[in-house]
DNA sequence: CTACCGGAACTTTTT
DNA sequence: GTTCCGGTAG
């Protein structure tokens, strides 16, 4: 390993061997390197995840505190993940070290990093919204910001934005004034691409140009309501980041926390990012970014793949690493994935290659219709489980989360277990965001939307009297006493606060405090709600005392008080309080309410995974996900369904070339997932989806990105040739293909195929 | 004021 | 199929 810098003297231990063993060439290098900045660009599959976790363990054993190792990732997934290889790195050169060269080894000058305390749990990771919502707990207070803040996910950002649009009366006069949803992404856009209005109107929403004045009323209208509510959306949690590191003081103070900064997926920051570290770092010393820039495909929502890009000349000195040995696929599919991306505009030049056996060739695969390519799908998948592969290490990946849809229903019809990531349906979901805002009320009496949703779940309150109500806590005495000892400076996952007392709270009559919800005990409810007033103002004083109990018990009483409503409210509440009880389960996991609101705020749950709780490991389930979801994942067996163009590409984004090469790095991703088998399912036929009476199917064609070049070394098969072979299903269902009227032949295929080179 | 009904317009990806 | 708006009855 020529050129390997070893600043770090003591980077001879039998440990560090052990630690570098498993690592080529030029990942060794990547760990081994110094203190100036350092760019790795890793290619899908080129083990990136490995090389950053035993930097992180390289860097522990070099004496760095992990403490003072910040480690930014895209998800919370992949930094728990990424931590947890570093500590069986480290564990394994620690085991060396005792074994090996021990003796030499002057002795217990370095505790043991680990055994009992896992180091790589006291490093600061996560995402860089979850870490700012950290920092801002602790040295918010020195900008001015209420250490109390709750965060509002993109719902509630969606309706306060909603609400401001609605009182300047902008929905009013003019019909086509863009939507909250619009307004919104236009406001996040600015925010984090740090460009004007007019220049983000001009470039990504040009039909919303007239409207640029009445916006600037409405984003500042946004800022002031959440300013008085002591609210912080995603975008926030990041500008005011920024704007602490800014800070002189403040600013100092967050920077000496830090000795190390490590970023993954950097080809999907934003400007706003980019400033943090900058900020965060300024001459680049200690900072090591990783990323791809054919990954990058978070552009929609402000990320920059010139952050990648620029950084060398951003920090002088930088040495750029490029991995290109893909562990992952055999050389089949890397022959094709090479080809798509190699479609792209602008990129590093960069094929990746592979020490593997060839393998068999990725396949097309072509169907009939949508019905077809799911029968295709599973067939296969079970013909690979019978070959030995487990479901879980298959995948099944597509552009938008309701192309899954038909598969989903086949595979509960066929009872075989999936999961499915992208799409944040649990949250989303009215009566799970009901429950939650009781506590985020309890929490911050000043949020806004919490309240509004809460007071209006009453028979006979709407929005008027909702209002109302909410206003007289403004006034009361107690409100925002959470400034105690809240610095739990505690870093890593605060895995302390083990043992709060509950205290019974069957009956905690907080009678003599005037509690945040003082005020309510005056209120005259109208009507229809005299039931139950009394019964909310009991709960919320109760989740207001001192210490209201953990998060999990605080649910269950949320859940009494609001079951009656919601079996009101809903047609089939068993389903609905099942998924309560999955929340309070959830909970338990968490030691305190603030932490619990932030952690189902910025990374909620995927429905199924945590509903049924730890013992999902041992059982055995197919994936389902979208390509975005996909990222940084991978699977013996991928299937990529819906590869038509208009899906991936997907129709709302073929506006400009820029946005055609983003779905092309897309879909990029998605093909880079497989390890051994590839299977691109492309249906030719759809009955259209939006309401069109003069022809009721569509035709596709092939997606775009399948272009001659890439499909001269692919397979290719049809649906069909597999159903009707398939013995058990093929009498029944595959003939049901056949008998469906205007079905599409394998000739029509065929010419379609053609007709679409 | 709230609750409810009918018509209209819209449907990507996510921290 | 969906949500979002405006109108109306109580």
């Amino acid at each position: 390993m020529a050129g390997v810098h070893t600043v770090e003297g003591h980077a001879k231990g039998g440990g560090l061997h052990t630690l570098l063993g498993d690592l080529d060439p030029k990942q060794q290098e990547a760990v081994l390197h110094g203190d100036e900045p350092l760019l790795i660009i890793a290619g899908a599959g080129t083990g990136k995840t490995t090389t950053l976790a035993h930097r992180v363990a390289h860097l522990i054993t070099g004496g760095v505190n992990p403490a003072r190792i910040l480690l930014l990732t895209f998800s919370r997934r992949a930094a728990s993940e990424m931590l947890r290889r570093a500590d069986s790195a480290l564990r394994r050169a620690e085991a060396a070290a005792r074994a090996g060269g021990a003796p030499t080894n002057g002795g217990a000058e370095r505790p043991p990093p680990m055994a009992s305390i896992p180091a790589g749990s006291r490093v600061w990771g996560g995402t860089f919204h979850a870490t700012a919502a950290r920092l801002l707990r602790i040295h918010g207070r020195d900008i001015g910001l209420d250490p109390g803040f709750t965060i509002i996910d993109r719902a509630d950002s969606e309706d306060l934005m909603g609400a401001v649009r609605t009182r300047l009366g902008l929905s009013r006069n003019d019909r086509r004034f863009p939507q909250k949803s619009t307004c919104l992404d236009i406001y996040s856009h600015c925010v984090n691409t740090r460009h004007p209005l007019e220049k983000a109107l001009r470039t990504h929403f040009p039909w919303c140009a007239e409207h640029a004045d009445e916006l600037r009323r409405l984003f500042s209208g946004y800022v002031d309501r959440k300013a008085e509510g002591s609210v912080l959306d995603y975008d926030d949690l990041l500008v005011f980041w920024c704007g602490l590191l800014s800070d002189p003081a403040a600013g100092a103070a967050v920077r000496a926390r830090f000795d190390r900064v490590l970023v993954d997926e950097y080809q999907d920051t934003n400007a706003l990012q980019a400033e943090i570290l900058a900020l965060l770092r300024p001459d680049g010393r200690g900072l090591t970014v990783v990323g791809d820039d054919a990954q990058s495909i978070y552009a929609f929502r402000g990320a920059t793949v010139r952050n990648i890009l620029d950084f060398p000349t951003q920090f002088q000195g930088t040495e750029v690493i490029t991995l290109d040995q893909n562990f992952r696929s055999t050389p089949a599919i890397l022959d094709v994935t090479n080809r798509v991306i190699a479609q792209a505009r602008e990129r590093y030049e960069k094929d990746l290659w592979s020490r593997r056996p060839t393998g068999e060739r990725p396949n097309l695969v072509t169907c009939c219709d949508e019905d077809e390519q799911t029968r295709f799908v599973v067939t296969r998948i079970l013909e690979h489980r019978e070959q030995g592969v487990p479901l879980r290490k298959m995948a099944v990946l597509f552009r938008a989360a309701h192309h899954s849809l038909t598969l989903e229903m086949e595979l509960g019809r066929r009872n075989i277990p999936y999961h499915k990531y992208g799409g944040l349906k649990f949250m989303e979901t009215a009566h799970v965001k009901d429950l939650v805002a009781f506590l985020r009320l309890a929490e911050n009496p000043r949020d806004e939307m919490a309240g509004l949703r809460v007071l209006q779940l009453l028979p006979g309150v709407g929005p008027r009297r909702a209002a109302e109500f909410l206003g007289l806590l403004r006034e009361a005495p107690g409100a925002l006493s959470s400034s105690d000892v809240d610095s739990t400076e505690a870093p890593g996952d605060g895995s302390d606060a083990a043992g709060i007392p509950a205290p019974d709270v069957s009956r905690s009559d907080p009678a003599p405090s005037p509690g945040p919800f003082a005020a309510w005990h005056q209120v005259r409810p109208p009507e229809a709600a005299a039931a139950l007033w009394p019964g909310l103002v009991r709960l919320m004083d109760g989740l207001s005392v001192a210490d209201p109990g953990p998060p999990s018990v605080q649910v269950e009483r949320v859940h009494a008080f609001y079951r009656p409503i919601a079996e009101g409210l809903y047609d089939s509440p068993e389903s609905r309080l099942a998924d309560l009880e999955a929340l309070a389960r959830l909970a338990v996991r968490t030691p305190d309410r603030a932490r619990f609101l932030a952690d189902m705020a910025l990374d909620p749950p995927s429905w199924t995974g945590d509903l049924a709780g730890p013992p999902v490991l041992d059982e055995d389930y197919l994936i389902l996900s979208t390509m975005h979801s996909a990222k940084g994942l991978e699977w013996d067996a991928v299937f990529v369904i819906h590869a038509a163009d208009g899906n991936i590409p997907s129709d709302m984004s073929t506006g400009s070339a820029e946005e055609i090469d983003e779905e092309r790095r897309l879909f990029y991703v998605a093909l880079t997932r497989a390890r051994d088998y590839l299977y691109v399912c492309c249906p030719f036929r759809y009955h259209t989806v939006p309401r069109r009476p003069a022809d009721p199917f569509g035709y596709a064609q092939v997606s775009r990105f399948l272009s001659p070049d890439v499909r001269s070394v692919m397979g290719f098969e049809t649906a069909e040739a597999l159903l009707a072979h398939d013995t058990d299903g093929g009498t029944g269902e595959g003939r049901l293909a056949a008998d469906r009227a205007g079905c599409v032949t394998v000739a029509d295929i065929r010419a379609a195929i053609k007709s679409s080179w």
